[in-house]
DNA sequence: TAATTTATTGCACAAAACTGCAAATAATCA
DNA sequence: TGATTATTTGCAGTTTTGTGCAATAAATTA
């Protein structure tokens, strides 16, 4: 195998997957770990991917409060993550969105836990297909090539007939008096689609991406059942949407 | 032979697997490593490859993601694809099982084609979603853990309401007195589905999966339209399947 | 703190790339 | 056509690159 090749494999898997353990690809490529390690490196001095102690994670996955040091330590995704597990029980009816946190969501849940979730997003479908008590249902649709994710009439129909007990989704932008917005115009239409499918929803937003705005808007702010960040919820920067009826996770 | 013909095979070559190895190019031409590597230097220059470190890749493999880690049988999975390329038209709209050889098809389907591809696979959507001119619209459904593909009722609907004009599946078993076959009956039937909603169905299948059989019949061998193999259409082993209205390929 | 895992470093071996050179081949022109 | 020139090719020696191993250092976990 090229060496080119292999760091394009590296460097897909950790698309894929946020994150990757050096060992894991070194088993899975059947190279020494040293090789691996040095071409881990390597993708970082070219900024492709952050090398973190065990591993490698994501570009996208990096937030700016970034002491990703290490492979198992929570980051900021993580850290939601971590919290919007919490809220699962067995056998709910859920939807999860797109996106590198709802990415880690699935990737955590645990294995044990009796669930039915709900997905337009391809790699969250191809995690969680992984988990043996898990049933998964793909939402059809036109791919968008950008977010990887089913869009289009045909998705939105589909979500149209279902009851979530709660989705989970992320957004492009957030702010407490201009609500969700987004770049996209059809991820929009899904994410209304979605919202008025569920009985309860919830957001997952690193702080990051509080108080920005964007061209299209998803829903108000009160639309939004839980809002989930990496802060404690008495933080400042969540004062202005403690005006609104919302729980703070 | 001349260099500019060389030259002109290293470039199909490289088309055609995305990669090649110097080593490999020089005994398949016989000339000596050294011209290979100058060849390779040059096309490079010319941008119309990449030259690496032991071999050379495409330009447009950078992008290209999901190098398949698995390599079983992977040259004659590949031979396979490379036939059921040369079938595609620009403006077709067309189906694509999942499976590993229908998934080396996704892999090599050129960057510049104008498809629609319909999919119930994951990692088939996944990996055609990153070539620019192909529109991808994935079959939602139950994900099937082990084929990381869309199943039952809601899927095979949904294909029964488009009529592509050419499917490409894989199958299980294949034999040519007792047709294709399955280990599982979910998958039967949405190979059922659609096998009718094609207007040509093309089968993809290595030999050794040929005068195979198991409990659940997907259609009779007369169903198929065109079975490629990566065996010549005059070898033995294909014999049996002469007597019937199918094209061999 | 000790024990475990991960990183780093230096080293050895192998594979590949580069260089200069001579022989072979192709192209040009008298 | 034959002689001259330029290009292409293969070979040998050298340099560079890639890989794996082992010893040591650093970081992490318990």
């Amino acid at each position: 195998m090229l060496k080119e090749e292999r760091q394009q494999t590296i460097l897909s898997e950790v698309d894929l997957h946020n994150r990757i353990l050096i060992t894991d690809i070194a088993e899975a490529l059947d190279v020494s770990i040293d090789t691996i390690r040095r071409d881990v490196k390597e993708l970082d001095a070219e900024n492709k991917l952050r090398k973190v102690h065990g591993g490698a994670i994501s570009m996208g996955y990096m937030t700016n409060s970034a002491r990703n040091t290490n492979i198992y330590k929570l980051d900021d995704k993580a850290a939601i993550a971590t919290k919007a597990v919490g809220m699962l029980r067995d056998g709910a009816v859920i939807f999860l969105d797109g996106g590198t946190t709802c990415m880690e969501l699935a990737r955590i849940i645990p294995e044990n836990l009796n669930l039915t979730c709900f997905t337009i997003s391809l790699p969250v479908a191809m995690e969680l297909s992984h988990k043996a008590n898990i049933n998964v249902i793909s939402i059809g649709g036109q791919i968008s090539k950008e977010a990887q994710i089913a869009i289009g009439a045909n998705a939105i129909h589909h979500i149209s007939e279902i009851r979530f007990d709660y989705s989970f989704i992320g957004t492009g932008y957030v702010d407490a008096t201009f609500g969700l917005t987004e770049f996209d115009w059809d991820i929009v239409q899904i994410k209304k689609a979605v919202i008025k499918a569920s009985k309860k929803t919830v957001l997952l937003s690193i702080s990051e991406k509080l108080n920005s705005q964007h061209r299209y808007k998803t829903c108000d702010i009160n639309s939004i059942n839980t809002m989930i960040t990496e802060l404690t919820p008495d933080n400042l920067l969540l004062k202005a949407f403690r005006n609104h009826d919302i729980k703070i996770l």
